[in-house]
DNA sequence: ACCTGAACACCGTTCAAGT
DNA sequence: ACCTGAACACCGTTCAAGT
């Protein structure tokens, strides 16, 4: 583990012998850092303390930290769940699909406004999650000018779902206001006691309100894909 | 509009014989300041200079930009359309909640992941519209233990799919991978297709993922209301 | 209580100099 | 090509001094 030249000795200036860094290296380094302190703790001058290497040198291999961004993004679309889209039923592998998406991600919720808009273009990993994922949609005969909508729709949930996991377990207390939004504080109060009956502490909630949504979604877009069901107000 | 005090001249140190700012004048200037400039533009130091103040005078009155952000929240929650629930039939109340509320904030992205794991507490106008849903969802027999789970869920595929809009139109394009992916990139030409059918340019395609996946949740929702229909994997 | 101005401890990024 | 080290133009936030 411990390289023969040590930080602690210096480096002089100048290219050294051999490339001291890699994109795969500055992956590795950048989700341990994650890891251990959090997306506030990722910066160039962390990582590149952990690379036993000055800043600037990482620009030798991104053009930016949304560059580094884009690598930790890569790594962990690999480790979705897409297997089932090959041989599963179509609502067993959305499911498979979805949970293990969200789980990935609910861990690094500071990406996900990253993901949302980034182009899949030279993104490997992330396109040949989307080839399992379309090919298990047509092999469920659904029509090929709906599957991208469908696969947007399921992804927003996930997305919006993998954020929700981060929420604090009383981010629904009314406090001084729960007087004037009775209803509110009611389901609320009824909720907590629903998730705690079924066993688990806090984020029961959250999963339960992952499991109502994706199969309502399933549901619905089994039921839905005659055409010109839906219609956009406003 | 102009002040008989310019900060052309500028103020002397010292307490001002009346407030200058405001936790209303802040927000207002925040909100400017994003329209004209986005969320990059929202620094403190910029919003100092708008309110003619310096940077330091924020303090006064929140105790971060974290406090700003949330001005700005709760103001843009008071644009959520909720009148429908207390007046039309549940799937069109919804429907008009879901669209307007990811339309506003579809135009303040970086605010999601912000607001997605904020309490309510002491969010007066935030309270107000969960209050209108929820009156809205027990009118429609909804049992109370469910209502929170149901909205979060929807709000979750709203917060996802307000990202979604700002997502590039070429964000699908699979470049020099579309031979390793063929089945994606047919569907996503496929789309692209069918989207420009129908009329509108480029916003139309999150429009249609949106409306396929808040009909098929509605769909979903409203057929899966008998208990213990949904079960977690993993 | 509520302002100014100076200061602090960071950021990400650029670039000349070195091998 | 690929490193170091110095420098730049910012950040958000704190705090003494002033009225």
């Amino acid at each position: 583990m411990a390289e023969p030249q040590d930080r602690a000795v210096r480096r002089r200036a100048g290219r050294p012998p051999r490339a001291l860094l890699g994109t795969d290296k500055i992956t590795r380094a950048a989700l341990k850092l994650v890891e251990l302190e959090g997306y506030r703790g990722l910066t160039m001058a962390a990582l590149a303390r952990r690379l036993n290497v000055a800043p600037s040198a990482l620009y030798n291999h991104v053009r930016s930290k949304q560059d580094v961004l884009l690598l930790v993004e890569e790594d962990l679309m690999g480790r979705v769940e897409v297997s089932g889209f090959a041989t599963d039923p179509w609502p067993d592998a959305v499911r498979a699909w979805a949970w293990s998406y969200r789980n990935v991600f609910a861990r690094h919720a500071p990406l996900i406004p990253v993901i949302a808009v980034l182009p899949v273009t030279d993104a490997p990993r992330t396109l040949m999650m989307y080839e399992a994922v379309t090919t298990g949609f047509a092999r469920a005969g659904w029509p090929e000018d709906q599957i991208v909508d469908a696969i947007v729709a399921l992804e927003s949930f996930i997305f919006g779902s993998a954020l929700d996991v981060g929420a604090p377990a009383d981010i629904f207390d009314t406090g001084t206001l729960a007087a004037q939004t009775p209803s509110f504080t009611a389901a609320v109060r009824r909720r907590a006691a629903a998730a705690q009956d079924n066993g688990a502490p806090g984020a029961a909630e959250s999963d339960r309100a992952f499991a109502l949504g994706l199969e309502a979604l399933l549901a619905g877009l089994s039921a839905g894909l005659a055409p010109g069901s839906a219609g956009a107000p406003g």
